[in-house]
RNA sequence: GGCCAGGUAGCUCAGGGGUAGAGCGCAGCCCUGAAAAGGCUGGCGUCGGCGGUUCAAUUCCGUCCCUGGCCA
């Protein structure tokens, strides 16, 4: 019977993953999802794990969460930072928990590096060091733009290669995972991802018109503003400081500037639009390259689209469930 | 009506006798523990219209139109 187990001892069991650009309505397509099929959502949006950043993170609503279980969101404080192989060690633990309840897992979010980082896995890196990357982002700034690269191209030539000399943060990384592993990175990678096993992973991605989702965002983006969101941000401020790093992600960086008088209301309004869209289009850029994807060109509140999914779902299921015993 | 400053890429503007550039936007792409971060690539566009000077004008001259400011 367990025969063609041969990989793991355990059956597979089904995996359901929603992503898509911000305002494509991964949220809305999750509910029904997860009512009809006995489904648990998990986050996988950066920002909407942290506490007290509500109205910027468009986390789902108190009633939204009461249609089915949530996890891994408000799990990080304010002044913490989550980081994609933390993600994956917590993500992967609450799968297993869903999986031994019999339920399905849902991942929801727009976080490429993250959901990569669960579903493929890391490579065998240490974990960063801040005090580390402190000194290189000093002498970075004391030594040139080209510095960084340089030092990269000493310790690791091969890594060099692949990060761009203007790419401060992927090259502080690299310089961080030579040196406090002693080893290259390069040679590192050489050693593989681990992957997540265990489960049948349906993708399915929102693929809304670009123009559309352009429109969404500018309104969405807008409401945060006449919602509270500067109010919202002040109060972080008050209470955080600059220890607050999600304070510099989209909409709350502009509340920011609005609060400092840098930019007026109609400037930080707009120039969160703009940050929305052009994040949008990079969320797009990550995803085409998922494999395996059941593409939906619309947004998840249309209940057309949420027939579709449902109908996805549906029909993979009982191949998924067929491994189980 | 007069004077001045402008009208150059979708936007904001730089430039200048041999048919032109930047930033942003837009599009495509990259991404291995800050990722809502960071980076890479892509620019022929009647250089406001029409005349003139010139071997050659978007660049000089004239004229007209439009915009802004000042003066009547």
């Amino acid at each position: 019977m367990g025969s063609d187990h041969r990989e793991g001892k355990q059956p597979r069991h089904p995996l359901l993953v929603i992503f898509g650009p911000t305002a494509s309505g991964k949220t809305a397509l999750s509910l029904p999802i997860a009512q009809k099929f006995d489904g648990e959502i998990v986050n996988c949006d950066s920002v909407a794990m942290v506490r007290e950043f509500e109205i910027g993170t468009a986390k789902p609503s108190a009633e939204e969460r009461a249609r089915a279980p949530h996890h891994l969101f408000d799990c990080v404080d304010p002044t913490e930072y989550m980081t994609a192989g933390e993600y994956a060690r917590q993500a992967r633990q609450v799968l297993g928990e869903i999986r031994r309840r019999g339920h399905l897992p849902i991942v929801v979010g727009g976080t490429g590096l993250y959901l990569r980082a669960l579903l493929e896995g890391l490579f065998p890196g240490p974990q960063r060091s801040e005090e580390l990357r402190e000194r290189l982002r000093s002498s970075a700034a004391t030594r040139g733009p080209d510095h960084l690269h340089r030092v990269l191209g000493r310790l690791d030539r091969a890594a060099a290669k692949k990060v761009h000399a203007n790419d401060i943060p992927k090259l502080i990384r690299a310089i961080e995972v030579c040196l406090a592993s002693r080893q290259k990175m390069s040679d590192l990678w050489q050693q593989g991802r681990d992957p997540l096993r265990g489960f049948r992973i349906l993708r399915i991605g929102l693929d809304p018109d670009r123009a559309a989702l352009y429109e969404r965002i500018n309104q969405r983006a807008g409401v945060m503003f006449e919602t509270g969101l500067v109010e919202e941000t002040r109060r972080l401020v008050e209470k955080y400081g600059a220890a607050a790093r999600p304070l510099t992600s989209l909409g709350y960086k502009q509340a920011v500037q609005l609060l400092r008088g840098g930019l007026n209301r109609e400037q930080a309004v707009s120039s969160a639009q703009q940050a929305h869209r052009n994040y949008a289009k990079r969320q797009m850029t990550w995803f085409r390259r998922e494999p395996d994807v059941v593409w939906l060109k619309g947004f998840g509140d249309d209940s057309q689209i949420q027939a579709e999914a449902v109908d996805r779902v549906a029909t993979s299921l009982p191949r998924i469930h067929a491994d189980e015993p």
